[in-house]
DNA sequence: ACTGTAAATGTTATAACATAACAATATTAT
DNA sequence: ATAATATTGTTATGTTATAACATTTACAGT
């Protein structure tokens, strides 16, 4: 992660353009897995999109039910695969404390993020800090600990859904 | 939370004094539940207990098969409704990406932990760090997220499963 | 001690999340 | 074309968690 001033998404979750945000995933996401060689079938894609579809994290029953509107009966392993490979590729982040996932605006560079979620609103936004991963590390190489991978993740109030101020 | 310069654990898994840990854990759950005028009832206790029969995150499943070994036919009900009554008092932490939970030893105090997870042999260790807190609460104003419960665990490899170093 | 109330526990069923195992099909390389 | 590999389909099951309602227990006020 070299640089990442911008925020993926600034909690204005209702008024923004998201079929920008979308539109910009899925190119991103076809260019990526051109470039690395993967193959970004339709039913990854679509799960993509479908995860896509707003800020807030989706689970994976909830993919599934769409799916199964759209396409017929379709079964669990067919959406966990996806996920799997989404995973895999960075296009997608799993919210432990919610059992669900999120798109990531930024797939092209391996990042640990760290995830603001409203538990009014129910967004999540993705963000990125220099000082709390250089904290983390630091307090881990204290201990002699080797990190790997982490999870970060705040529930709170977004300033959309603060009493004003 | 003010001044937790001690570590709960630091990674001597095998090498430490376990049954200190346990008893004196249980030593402050139960007198906090006294002051707090709260039940620390013999099924919540003894989930309390089992929880702490070691350093590793346990799941509510694992407990409920002890339970139903040691007493007779257990139905997961009665272990979400301690892990429940636990958690609210402090008295044990879950870990999100484990769905598991791990036994807090300062249970009197609020704090946000973070939990520093081995892969390898499974032991979680719970350490604070101010210049983390301070990191993340920054952040989150400079965002106007108001935050007010999180989830930080790291995984990855504890000094005593260091290929030496 | 009796009794009303609230807290805790028991019980049954089911919801929600996730993976194992194997068969069938599609893609790619030779 | 053929073989090897990757992907998808299908069925079943494993794992984690909660809803709903009945019963029992603890406890305060009389
Ligand atoms: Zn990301
Ligand atoms: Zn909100
Ligand atoms: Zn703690
Ligand atoms: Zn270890």
């Amino acid at each position: 992660m070299k640089n990442f001033d911008t925020v993926s998404l600034s909690f204005d979750t209702n008024n923004h353009d998201h079929g920008r945000c979308i539109h910009t995933a899925m190119k991103v996401a076809d260019k990526l897995c051109l470039s690395r060689s993967v193959r970004l079938t339709p039913a990854r894609r679509r799960v993509l999109e479908l995860i896509w579809e707003s800020h807030h994290p989706v689970g994976a029953y909830d993919v599934l039910s769409k799916l199964s509107q759209e396409s017929g009966k379709t079964a669990p392993p067919t959406v966990y695969r996806a996920l799997e490979f989404l995973m895999e590729q960075g296009l997608i982040h799993r919210i432990e404390s919610l059992n669900a996932y999120v798109g990531c605006a930024h797939p092209a560079e391996e990042h640990a993020g760290l995830f603001l979620i409203c538990t009014d609103c129910g967004c999540a936004a993705e963000v990125h800090d220099e000082a709390i991963d250089q904290a983390i590390v630091t307090k881990a190489a204290t201990l002699g600990f080797r990190p790997e991978q982490r999870t970060l993740e705040v529930r709170g109030t977004c300033p959309d859904c603060r009493p004003n101020s």
